[in-house]
DNA sequence: TAACATAGATAGTGAAGGTATCCAATGGGT
DNA sequence: ACCCATTGGATACCTTCACTATCTATGTTA
């Protein structure tokens, strides 16, 4: 198909397909003269993808395009894949500049018995917001999040249950990718609701 | 305090602190002359709180002032300040725009018996994320968000048991706040972590 | 009273994420 | 075989956001 059939099929207008296609979130159409490039379903997948990523979970254009080049640059190893396309998505960039004292939290890994990359950017997103929280005067430590740490656990398992039976490798790393970073805002409401219905027992209890 | 002083306890620079001025986003200063204002430890707290809402969680100046309008308006009762504080923060405000269709999400709520407003902005992100899941070719339905669910259950649990034994009602407001929000991304990277863990284990165990 | 700080107003900045316009080269419909 | 809308590629422009800088009149302090 050409361009403007994949802003048809997509929603997505024709400048701004372009426009990925400069980014490089898009890979450039099959030439077929010199103003003219053939683009198949693999470009309208891609282009779903990055408006999911970019939409619904709000990834910045060029932390969308190193999520994408892990996905497509280490295919065969869905485990290799999720580390880098997670070690892509850093919560907060501050990080980066102010890295962290992560002794507390590399503790609680310890102590979890979790097998993490030393080098996980997750480690220094503990961190911060731990200090963030107690620069605020809310007492919490590392322990605090250990019954949290437990429930994760869990809800990694549920994450992992769906990646079973997928033969094809990047089928597999993408549906990783999209379960990780996309059902992200649909556990964070689930909380939100989970606390106003927790909030209402307890109001009621009294 | 004046306002270098504010600026130097807060680490925010003083043009910064005007903005937030304008913006709403800090209340004014008491006034005790044209040109000069008295700021007090009220207004430090709620300035490392405006920096850790919009620094650490990302929020925009717009959303954070809805956030801390819903939290001073109606201090006295938690429960509502939780509620509208939430409501408030919107993951994306592409649901504004386009409803979805959240039947599948009602029945959902239904089922796990939980009491939750109607109009909670919470199910139209479910339902968002949902849909754009299943444009990708991801099969995933309510039902599947339903073990998920129980375990939001049981975080929220450990949440409201964060805020028992506060007496101030603005206090265990901001708390409620602060823990609802700014644990978001460390639960995120929780998830994350398990999720390499648990990646690592079953790679191990073939 | 001289030097410095402050409040308030207005204008400017830089990054991000597009959008609009231009151009030469097609290429499907007649 | 012709013609004009479409295309790819390049460049310039636009809008929003979160600050940042500058200016002026007024205070404070040593």
């Amino acid at each position: 198909m050409r361009i403007s059939e994949l802003s048809r099929r997509s929603g997505v207008s024709v400048t701004t397909i372009k426009y990925y296609l400069r980014e490089g979130l898009l890979p450039p159409g099959r030439q077929t003269a010199a103003t003219q490039a053939e683009y198949d379903d693999q470009h309208l997948r891609r282009l779903r993808l990055v408006r999911a990523l970019t939409g619904v979970r709000g990834l910045s254009v060029s932390t969308t395009r190193e999520v994408l080049d892990a996905l497509t640059e280490h295919t065969g190893d869905t485990h290799l894949v999720l580390g880098l396309a997670l070690g892509a998505v850093r919560l907060s960039d501050e990080a980066a500049a102010h890295p962290p004292e992560t002794a507390e939290v590399d503790a609680l890994v310890k102590e979890l018995g979790w097998a993490v990359n030393e080098a996980a950017p997750a480690r220094a997103t503990l961190a911060e917001t731990l200090a963030s929280l107690r620069s605020l005067g809310v007492p919490v430590d590392a322990r605090t999040l250990l019954p949290y740490a437990r429930l994760a656990e869990r809800t990694a398992v549920l994450d992992l249950d769906q990646l079973t039976g997928l033969a094809d490798p990047l089928e597999a790393a993408e549906r990783a990718l999209l379960l990780t970073v996309l059902l992200e805002p649909a556990l964070m409401a689930l909380r939100r609701m989970a606390q106003e219905n927790e909030s209402a027992r307890r109001h009621a209890a009294e």
